[in-house]
DNA sequence: TTGTAGGCGTTATCAC
DNA sequence: GTGATAACGCCTACAA
């Protein structure tokens, strides 16, 4: 579409082949991609117009030599939650959008004995600007301390706070699975059943502690029979379902940590006729396509993930952002609770 | 771990460091480094050992310089569904794990009339090694025409083969769905439904054909009614459900080009009180999350994305991978049928 | 405010 | 086979 004219040669245009087109030195042109302050309009405007005439374009990997440093921002994820994932990398890339910057995913098992070491290797390799952890792997300090010892800054996604705010994007999890809890309570429910997310996960303690709260207040207990156990995946909910719908006296509603494990739960509710939302309500958490993709589709928390892509990568590199972006202030996004069909009041209220 | 000792002044060593130590010029360096043949074994022995006892990495920034092209490969996409963008992205990542590689990631609007710029501008920029492209951009030809004009190699992702097999890896969609239709028709169902893809989807258009191969093979026909429009999206799947389950004769299978959709119709049955397998059979395409999510579990057919995205990798770039890589030779991949309990024998048999 | 010289870490050229 | 020397395209330091 543009009028690509290309340098002598048939090459793209270096920052040479604008320096003699406009009659500046290279040092001049430099400056102008670098938006440097000390410059004459006239001289800007000479350079930019021969920028626009030749079609050039910095080359990233000379400027990232020079720099010593890469216009890379890297995404550093151990989520079993694909949406979750994707819909965090389209935020970040919304807000690097009209910048030089680019996105290197890079999953890391955070299983393996290897997993710090691989993940120097690639910062040391790859010289990111800076690394943004999601949550599982964003909890782990360790991992903060390497980026820091790099010299590669990093944002970490979690539940609750983490770290300064400088270093930290989250939700809160806790206040809304609370909110969610007294939802049920309003309706009258009072035999509430919890499904806990894995153990050592601090989304999953954020969301047991909202739970807790919202049922401590109203005055009432959790018993151990209604608290099973989970780890954020469909089968550990349809054995938690089995297990709370089996029993004597079972609760007319169930929160579960995730929404695969809420869809676990109604599996089984399904299976066993106990119908949704009439005999038993459900909320999950995530607001994952499966929570709308079931039926009946499912009550969650809203998590502001593609909000926090954004406002993760403008707290990383607001340096770097394309000039005059507005850039938010606040490190604490909210979640919400969303009501759909699976959650109404208990039988014979 | 490893004795990362420093070149003098506490910083990477480089390659000049190596030579010094090792008693070679750097080119010498250089040419172990890029595996060239014409070193003795003894020169070659002399630098690694060098390399190893310096904890020497390469920088890859200034090889990008020097060599005018990216140690990187670009994922451009612009999928809907979130798990197979992931999935790819997984066996992409897995190709190159031990190569020098990394991965960019390009979400792009297909819609939009600047996505052919926004994607020149892109490669431009970071000029990578090649690109993948993930249906449904991979169907577009201008797409693949700008990359070989850029001289960025590129690999097209399609339901079939959109192009010859050094740019193509494809999976054999249509047998599968063909497979998956005569299985219900082998059950006994004469009356089968059919929810369509996205028009000009050629992924849709392959799904179809398949379909409607195995009905013809049976000497059966699709009456309008039973053949409902839709997009991939839930949504469509609900207004296909109420269409094909209102009639007064409705099919007692239905079989839709997606999962999304098949969880559409499901809600649907499940709301009109349709027993679903007893009184209807339904099939999906892709075994999306969703599928097993569920209830009862969605018959449908597996899309082998992560081996696709480990053939891709293999295929872009067969010369950047770790050596004695073993690299397959096949361009197609075989989908699966997987059958779950959303299929049963049809209503009085 | 602008320009000159030199360097970033690697590879290509072309002798030896 | 190996090694000087000159790129690669841009930036920093310092000079003017």
């Amino acid at each position: 579409m543009a009028a690509q004219n290309k340098a002598p040669g048939g090459k793209q245009p270096t920052i040479n082949d604008v320096a003699a087109l406009a009659g500046v030195s290279k040092k001049t042109v430099s400056r102008v991609i670098n938006r440097s302050e000390f410059l004459t309009d006239k001289t800007r405007a000479a350079v930019e117009k021969a920028i626009e005439q030749l079609g050039f374009v910095p080359n990233p990997q000379a400027r990232a030599l020079a720099f010593r440093r890469n216009f890379l921002i890297a995404l550093l994820h151990d989520n079993p939650n694909a949406q979750t994932v994707l819909n965090f990398q389209r935020g970040v890339l919304d807000a690097i959008k009209d910048s030089d910057l680019a996105l290197l995913v890079r999953p890391v098992d955070r299983t393996s004995d290897a997993m710090l070491e691989d993940v120097r290797t690639f910062l040391e390799k790859q010289r990111p600007i800076g690394a943004m952890l999601l949550p599982p792997i964003s909890e782990n300090d360790d991992l903060a301390a390497l980026c820091e010892n790099l010299g590669v800054r990093y944002v970490r996604i979690g539940s609750a706070p983490l770290d300064d705010a400088k270093h930290c994007i989250s939700s809160n999890d806790r206040e809304v699975v609370a909110e969610a809890v007294r939802r049920l309570i309003a309706l009258g429910h009072r035999r509430i059943g919890f499904v806990r997310g894995p153990v050592g996960f601090r989304s999953a303690a954020e969301r047991e502690t909202g739970f807790l709260e919202a049922l401590a207040d109203a005055g009432l207990e959790l018993p151990a029979e209604f608290n099973a156990p989970g780890n954020y995946r469909y089968t550990a909910g349809i054995e938690a379902g089995e297990a709370l719908l089996s029993l004597a006296a079972p609760p007319t509603a169930i929160f579960c940590s995730n929404d695969e494990m809420a869809a676990g739960v109604m599996s089984v509710a399904h299976g066993k006729g106990v119908k949704v939302p009439e005999q038993l309500s459900i909320i999950g958490f995530d607001d994952s396509p499966t929570a709308t993709h079931i039926w009946p589709a499912l009550s969650t928390v809203r998590w502001p993930i593609h909000e926090m892509g954004i406002r993760a990568a403008q707290t990383l590199v607001p340096d770097f952002l394309a000039p005059g972006t507005k850039v938010a202030e606040d490190a604490v996004l909210a979640s919400t609770f969303v009501e759909r069909q699976s959650v109404a009041p208990p039988p014979g209220s």
